[in-house]
DNA sequence: TACTCTAGCGCG
DNA sequence: AAAGCGCGCTAGAGTA
């Protein structure tokens, strides 16, 4: 320890309005890190010691969350007068100190804050071009960024402030531990066996491929990174070799990037089945879900790692082994190393998510994607022929409107045949050609043919184009779509991305099981095959039910409660408040109750009654209710009174004036009185932190929120404030169900297809359907996880199961019904059964 | 020829 | 930069 400073100092004039003169911490060390500050503010100078200010004490937390530290000093020791900044005199003259503290503490990085330590430091000017970009100098690496004083006074940029610290920390362990790889290639008995012995404990493991789908493809090599070796196994190997693999990884703990793929391949494959014991994609997922989670993102923001990526051809083995080994090796290794490094940044509530849904997931996910969802072949084929007589005929309809060809772009390029699939040749036909009037452009300022628009035209033509549009977007989504993805003609492998979207909902693909269409045409050929049932098992209004628990909304929760149906309350709600549809509400409260009643005691009977009774008296009900539940999403998640005019008009044909769209958003927040005030309370959470949380603990991040300006994207930020943590516990809700479903009976009788946000869709051996089927209904109910995070709902959890294709699914009680009838000897199934099922 | 973007539309 | 949120897939059109 030494010090320093000269308390007599008078280099330059600040040593005359300074209390204290030469300000500089008493024991100085050497230290690889060293943060430059710009001068003493006024609570330093009058306690005599350095950064114990505001904007000290924000800076010591922000280094402190990202582990840095080392000497703190200043370019300027001593106080400015009237809380301005030095002059470049005065920096000029305290360089002298600068450079005694660089001699003793020797740093290695330096962290520049702002301007002053800038031009002191660099003799540069201009932080905000700079910051963030590391500057070498004399063999000291210098980081410039904004002052924290200034990050204070404009809280919008602290986020910015935060990643740059973060940088800085990133620059540090870059430069201190360079990446070292040490591949070994396996492709003798001798170096086979040396691997087996080094496979112990952590292991990343990762795979190479021909492709994407392990129904249509190779894989290229296998790769296992431990602390000392990057081993690299070409395939194909021998059986025996597999086996002997299999033996030594089942007793290790395998670190995978997003190993879901390797596991499926290798369950593909080789009919083996290895599980990622921590994933470092998913992690990263949870850590940040606005980012990429790609290896090379994710090594290069936490370990400082340089690009290593190599051409797709590379990595799929067509240069051969050796050109791959590099890159592979930083694969294996990076993976490796990120666990660590991850597993330090997950906090305890992420922890708990990662560990009892992300990772299990992972292992269910493998084998729901292995098992695949069964597809009936034979109404595949129907609805193929369907679709295309339904194209043909439409074509044939729209062939007296066709114009016999036309020009491509002003100029004549080629001539090319009208096609009635081009948005930009039906719009040229509609508002050129046949002068139809422009109803509503596009974002790039096209004239619109979407369906709304189409809707809103008086044409002969538009009802034939709509028709051709729907069969020719089924037959090209579902029919052609499927077809390169069906193994062995039937079966679908959908993948799911459990990093797929920012709200911790997963998303689907090749193809996408959550976009088939609810027609029936299309949703049935997703079916069971012969010996086993398909069933859907889905949440009831599960989001509005998380709303309601994160709101305490009470006239919410009463309606669940007695088991009024909320879309129902909220139509009756809005009809009862201008007394409308006297006739309709009076008639039909009047058939169901046998009386004449008035309009306040028919609103009450049909509120107790349901809108089922009620739309078996009319089938009009069933339409409201819809629009009812459409009122419900949008006004709940921030939709404007704007917005739901069009909502009304596209979707149910309902005309409304301004008053009357205001009217019903304003009738929306006054019968349930508890949402504005959640509302408030999220988007006041979010400007503050910049984030906001779920039930279970999961971030969502907004820094957008942090802006002290009414922006459009805060506004959008503070919207996603209100909707994420529903989205993401509903869907939370919908995993632990399928991993307890998984978890309590074996594959030989359920297998799970796949996952629909708030249903799971799994098939299940005949003479089990009725047992599992009640099981799984009591498991979405109340989930044992939600114990587990100590999770207590005050809303209760309805769930609703159906058998059969799907679609075309009946409820349990149908479904036993109807196998009496067919079999009368299976009895007992109904006996078995409670009176009456909660569905 | 291969890639990216957009419009439009399917789902929760 | 404007006011429900979250996705993926296709064809057409534009660009390299």
């Amino acid at each position: 320890m030494i010090e320093i400073r000269d308390p007599s100092c008078t280099r330059c004039a600040l040593h005359k309005t300074a209390q204290f003169v030469c300000l500089i911490d008493k024991g100085i060390k050497p230290s690889e890190v060293m943060i430059l500050g710009e001068a003493p503010g006024k609570r330093e100078d009058d306690t005599g010691r350095p950064f114990v200010g505001r904007s000290g004490q924000y800076l010591r937390r922000i280094l402190d969350e990202h582990h840095v530290e080392g000497f703190i000093g200043n370019a300027v020791n001593c106080r400015p007068p009237d809380n301005r900044s030095p002059t470049s005199t005065e920096i000029t003259a305290c360089r002298y100190w600068l450079d005694k503290q660089l001699s003793v503490v020797k740093p290695k990085f330096v962290l520049l804050l702002g301007n002053v330590a800038l031009e002191s430091a660099l003799q540069m000017r201009g932080i905000a071009k700079l910051r963030g970009k590391p500057i070498e100098r004399d063999g000291i690496h210098y980081f410039p960024t904004w002052h924290p004083s200034y990050v204070l006074r404009n809280e919008w940029d602290q986020a910015t402030f935060d990643t740059d610290i973060a940088a800085f920390a990133r620059l540090i362990k870059q430069v201190k531990t360079p990446s070292v790889t040490n591949p070994v290639l396996v492709e003798d008995e001798a170096t086979f066996r040396r691997m087996l012995t080094q496979l112990r404990g952590s292991v990343s493991f990762d795979i190479e491929t021909t492709g994407l789908y392990p129904w249509k493809g190779e894989i290229v090599v296998l790769g296992f990174g431990t602390r000392k070796h990057q081993f690299i196994v070409p395939m194909p190997i021998s059986d025996e070799w597999m086996a002997d693999l299999d033996d030594v990884i089942q007793d290790c703990q395998l670190i995978t990037q997003f190993g879901k793929f390797d596991s499926l391949w290798l369950r593909v494959k080789h009919g083996i089945r290895w599980t990622s014991s921590f994933d470092v994609g998913l992690a990263h997922y949870l850590i940040d879900e606005n980012a990429p989670h790609d290896l090379e993102y994710i090594a290069k923001r936490f370990l400082g790692a340089e690009p290593w990526d190599v051409p797709l051809k590379v990595k799929q083995g067509h240069h051969g082994i050796p050109a791959l080994v590099e890159y592979f090796a930083k694969d294996l290794h990076y993976t490796r190393a990120l666990k660590f490094v991850l597993d330090e940044k997950l906090e305890p509530c992420l922890k708990k998510i990662f560990k009892h849904i992300m990772m299990p997931c992972v292992g269910l996910f493998t084998e729901i994607e292995f098992d695949g969802v069964y597809v009936n072949v034979d109404k595949f084929d129907e609805a193929e022929e369907y679709l295309r007589g339904e194209v043909a005929a439409a074509l044939k309809a729209l062939k007296r409107w066709q114009p016999p060809d036309t020009f491509k772009g002003k100029r004549v390029i080629k001539r090319i045949p009208f096609n009635w699939g081009s948005t930009k040749q039906v719009g040229y036909l509609l508002f050129t050609t046949l002068k139809i009037p422009i109803v509503e452009k596009t974002k790039k300022g096209a004239a619109s043919t979407s369906e709304s628009v189409l809707k809103r035209i008086d044409h002969p033509l538009v009802a034939s184009l709509l028709k051709l549009r729907g069969a020719q977007q089924q037959l090209s989504f579902f029919i052609e779509g499927w077809k390169p993805f069906l193994v062995d003609g039937r079966w679908l492998h959908p993948s799911f991305k459990l990093h797929g979207t920012v709200t911790g909902r997963l998303s689907s693909e090749h193809p996408n099981l959550q976009q088939v269409p609810r027609d029936p045409r299309i949703r049935q050929l997703i079916d069971a095959p012969p010996g086993w049932e398909l069933i859907e098992a889905d949440l009831s209004q599960i989001e509005l039910r998380v709303a309601c628990e994160l709101a305490r909304e009470r006239q919410m929760m009463y309606a669940f409660h007695h088991d009024i149906d909320i879309h129902w309350l909220t139509l009756l709600n809005e009809l009862s408040r201008t007394m409308a549809m006297p006739e309709l509400i009076m008639g039909t409260a009047a058939r169901l109750s046998n009386r004449q009643l008035n309009y306040s005691e028919s609103v009450r009977v049909l509120l107790e009654r349901g809108p089922d009774a009620a739309i078996e008296v009319n089938f009009e009900w069933k339409e409201r209710r819809k629009k009812a539940k459409a009122i419900n999403f949008g006004y709940l998640y921030g939709m404007w009174w704007k917005k739901f005019r069009i909502y009304a008009r596209d979707n149910y044909d309902v005309i409304l004036t301004d008053k009357e769209a205001q009217d019903s958003r304003k009738a929306f927040f006054s019968s349930y009185p508890d949402i504005t005030p959640w509302h408030t309370r999220q988007q006041n959470f979010a400007r503050r932190n910049g984030y906001v949380l779920s039930l279970s603990g999961r971030k969502r991040h907004l820094p957008d929120a942090l802006d002290p300006y009414d922006t459009p994207p805060r506004a959008e930020a503070l919207r996603q404030a209100i909707n994420a943590p529903v989205q993401s516990f509903a869907n939370e809700l919908n995993l632990m169900s399928a991993l307890q479903l998984r978890a309590e009976f074996p594959r030989s009788i359920v297998r799970i297809c796949g996952t629909v946000h708030d249903s799971i869709l799994a098939r299940v051996k005949k003479e089990h359907v009725v047992e599992v089927g009640k099981r799984l209904l009591e498991i979405m109910k109340h989930p044992i996880l939600l114990d587990t995070f100590g999770i207590t709902l005050s809303v209760p959890i309805e769930a609703e199961l159906k058998v059969g294709p799907w679609s075309l699914g009946v409820s349990l009680e149908k479904y036993i019904k109807r196998q009496n009838e067919n079999q009368p000897e299976s009895r007992k199934a109904m006996a078995s059964m409670p009176r009456r099922l909660r569905v």
